[in-house]
DNA sequence: ACTGAAATGTAGAACGC
DNA sequence: GCGTTCTACATTTCAGT
């Protein structure tokens, strides 16, 4: 990706409502050209999409945690995302290496709703679950450092 | 939370750049008392702020990883995450539960800098690390469901 | 691939209800 | 707290280079 490109990426990241006559200033073109960029960046899935952050306390889902899931059986075909995909208390789902095959990361209102969350997830996806819970959140989804050589 | 500004935050979640116009027309309010809302929404910190959603491969950071950390001496004074905050490959930082006491998402561009990105936490922070590296990514910051009661 | 400009649409504020 | 109106500004498209 080119230099224009980045720093386009990089503000819209920052603010994504930004609109493209503050972008144009920023990276020093006529409003076209980086509306001409943007487009692009959006049509390649450099940029995927757009999103609020939000509160989750405010949003009355206060309770976080992080769940490490396994399969009962290994040799089975393994579609625990897809299987796990409709339970709209899962923010993301990682393949991980290690011990566990994936981690999840969920958001529910009440100890309560871990639980029955925990059981849904064991029985719509045949595995062993072990759960972190999350304390408080110091921050979250901070803007990437957007770089031109590899440098860190 | 009532009910419209729900309805407000779902929108906002999903599609950060949805215009007022829009947003009225989706929850059958008139433009300018919407704009309203959601001014009071930011205010209130219900909306935290807004960013682009990118690709992480397509900005050369294709490597994620969770590092659980643990302080070396636990009878000092925790201050990790003011300390891990200048490290611009570090997304998330969230104290939890368990064992460890707290778990970082990192982006990086390579192994390489996975290894030196551990250094300078283990220095900063004076911890220990465990490390699991993600393989892919099924998904990820999924917009919450917003509930009216707590129901799943 | 960028510029400039024209037409349409949106943001943001003032005012009354 | 909502709707209406109005002005300034932003978005979007298109012709030209």
């Amino acid at each position: 990706m080119e230099e224009i490109d980045r720093a386009i990426v990089a503000a819209l990241t920052a603010d994504g409502r930004l609109s493209y006559t503050d972008l144009a200033e920023r990276v020093g073109l006529s409003v076209s050209a980086v509306h001409q960029r943007v487009r692009r960046l959006e049509q390649r899935g450099v940029i995927k999409g757009y999103g609020a952050r939000v509160s989750y306390e405010a949003i009355e889902l206060p309770l976080s945690a992080f769940i490490a899931i396994r399969p009962l059986d290994p040799s089975q075909p393994d579609d625990a995302p897809d299987r796990l995909s409709h339970l709209p208390e899962i923010d993301s789902c990682y393949s991980v290496a290690g011990e566990d095959f994936y981690m999840l990361l969920v958001r529910v209102a009440s100890p309560a709703e871990l639980e029955r969350l925990l059981q849904q997830i064991r029985t719509a996806a045949n595995v062993t679950t072990r759960t972190t819970v999350v304390l408080s959140t110091p921050y979250e989804g901070r803007p990437p450092r957007i770089t031109s050589s590899s440098g860190g």
